[in-house]
RNA sequence: GGCCCUAUCGUCUAGAGGCCUAGGACAUCACCCUCUCAAGGUGGAGGCACGGGUUCGAAUCCCGUUAGGGCUACCA
């Protein structure tokens, strides 16, 4: 039989990780299994639905590489069936209607709240009403849970409520729409988060019976609870709490494949290397395998990662990925809040070029690229204060060491190479180390005391503009000079 | 309150009775490399929640305690 799964967000927020991970765990085993991997779309409650955060779904996995067979589908095409299905166990008798309204089942139950809904009109033969919701009869007895990830979860019927099943309204609700959609989807394996691990006792109530009443006899499908991901304060993540939305990462320049791989690690870990492709990923993974406790979403090993990855890009690689940041006007997507540090008129691809590779190597994140090499693309950029202070004002040596440079930078070629030891010849004259003689140089030429190796800096700046800013520079240390 | 889940370094994890004086990764500290910053290299510190069993032997199995967490809607 072929193994089918689904992913089953509801359009109610932002995409978060918590979701992403779930998703990609029935992704992984769908591939491994060469299986089918469906998208559907829980948006059953009206009320709480908003077209755009379906978008938001949609276009997070595709950013993820999560790609699906079947679907995008919407539950709320479903209603149909789902109607059907609750009249059909309405007349076998496993539904009944109930007016009870909240506060008359609070009053009852007054300190006792076990269990949720007291049973008050299971047997009373309740006519149906536009005020009346229908509950599923709970049988008897006790309901197993067969856990992959878990093992064996034993509930006793006592303990689950007769729970609504359709709203007075007419509406289906989750539990019951979810199973119907399963049943239709022919869905396998459920892979979802620990939440969900009350509801399933219900949701297998509810396929035995429509197996039973309304056929086909289908098997129960194969359940996995994932461990939940939790916060700081080992709280489950929090749309609303903690910046967890997958777009957000996007925009601050993780790369989907580091982010896919990260993932992957939360709650599961691979034989060898924690860095491993998706090629690997899906061949070793094992939904067996998977831990049974909640894991925090550590964004610091997360950049970490990233950073590996982002060194494994070739140039071309990098420089496309990058484009968003350093050159808005040609690139496909632009991050939210994205403030340009240079106008874009004076962004120069050669330049870019020719600097990347040794800003490839130095970033963790994409979004860091901008303010490492505006000085490349800013006629004037800004000198920072305490850099300026450190390496000009607080060296007395740092006038000689400019007129040297510039003396030096005004006959040599401009290679990398070549500076570099022409640069080296002057700090030896000087008496000094190339650690010092190298700081004044280049908060002279990019405002900063840190950013990407002096002498590549040097060559694509260019001779001329070389000269004019370290004749600046000098020119301001000499008047402040004391 | 009830039901359920969980418990190995700060964090993510390896560990399915002897291979564990508990391994790795991130973070952290020191040193090395080095034109800054990164990256890289070497080394250090750091953990089986507690108490009972079972066993020749327990991080691993059982029970309890404690601590976290999830669910407890006419939400999903």
């Amino acid at each position: 039989m072929t193994t089918r799964v689904r992913f089953a967000p509801s359009p109610t927020g932002l995409f978060h990780v918590g979701s992403a991970r779930s998703a990609l765990f029935n992704w992984l085993f769908a591939r491994q299994q060469d299986g089918v991997f469906l998208l559907r779309i829980e948006d059953t409650d009206a009320d709480r639905n908003r077209e755009e955060w379906v978008d938001v779904i949609i276009n997070s996995m595709a950013w993820l590489g999560l790609d699906v067979d079947e679907g995008p589908f919407r539950q709320s095409a479903n209603a149909v069936q789902h109607k059907a299905a609750v009249e059909s166990l309405y007349e076998a008798g496993v539904l009944y209607a109930c007016g009870c309204t909240g506060d008359d089942v609070q009053a009852r139950k007054g300190e006792n709240k076990t269990p949720g809904y007291d049973g008050h009109c299971r047997d009373l033969n309740v006519p149906r009403s536009a005020t009346t919701a229908l509950r599923f009869k709970v049988p008897e007895g006790m309901t197993v849970v067969d856990d992959v990830i878990r093992g064996r979860i034993e509930f006793q019927n006592a303990v689950i409520d007769d729970f609504v099943v359709a709203k007075s309204s007419g509406a289906v609700l989750y539990n019951m729409a979810n199973v119907v959609d399963d049943r239709v989807d022919r869905i396998t394996h459920v892979i979802r988060g620990e939440d969900h691990i009350s509801n399933t006792p219900k949701q297998q109530l509810i396929w035995a019976a429509l197996s039973r009443v309304v056929g086909p006899d289908l098997p129960l499908p194969i359940y996995a609870h994932l461990p939940l991901l939790v916060d700081a304060s080992r709280k489950k993540l929090s749309k609303r709490k903690d910046p967890v939305a997958v777009e957000f990462f996007r925009d601050q320049g993780f790369l989907p494949d580091a982010f896919v791989n990260f993932l992957s690690l939360l709650g599961w870990s691979p034989k060898g290397e924690e860095k491993v492709t998706r090629e690997e990923l899906i061949s070793q993974f094992t939904l067996g395998e998977v831990n049974q406790s909640p894991a925090f979403f550590d964004v610091v090993k997360l950049t970490n990662l990233n950073g590996a990855y982002v060194r494994e890009l070739s140039v071309e690689e990098f420089i496309a990925a990058t484009l968003p940041w350093v050159d808005p006007s040609t690139a496909l997507w632009s991050p939210a809040d994205f403030q340009p540090l240079w106008p874009a008129e004076r962004f120069d691809p050669g330049r870019y070029r020719a600097i990347a590779p040794v800003v490839q190597e130095r970033v963790a994140l994409l979004s860091e690229v901008p303010a490492m090499i505006d000085f490349l693309f800013l006629e004037n950029p800004p000198i920072d204060a305490a850099a300026w202070t450190k390496a000009v004002t607080g060296d007395r040596d740092a006038i000689a060491i400019l007129d040297a440079a510039i003396a030096a930078y005004k006959e040599t070629e401009f290679d990398a190479q070549v500076l570099h030891e022409v640069t080296l010849a002057f700090t030896e004259q000087l008496g000094m180390k190339l650690r010092k003689v190298q700081a004044p140089i280049r908060v002279a030429l990019t405002g900063k005391s840190v950013g990407p190796p002096l002498f590549e800096s040097l060559v694509v700046v260019g001779r001329d503009e070389v000269l004019r800013r370290l004749s600046a520079a000098r020119e301001v240390a000499g008047t402040t000079a004391t």
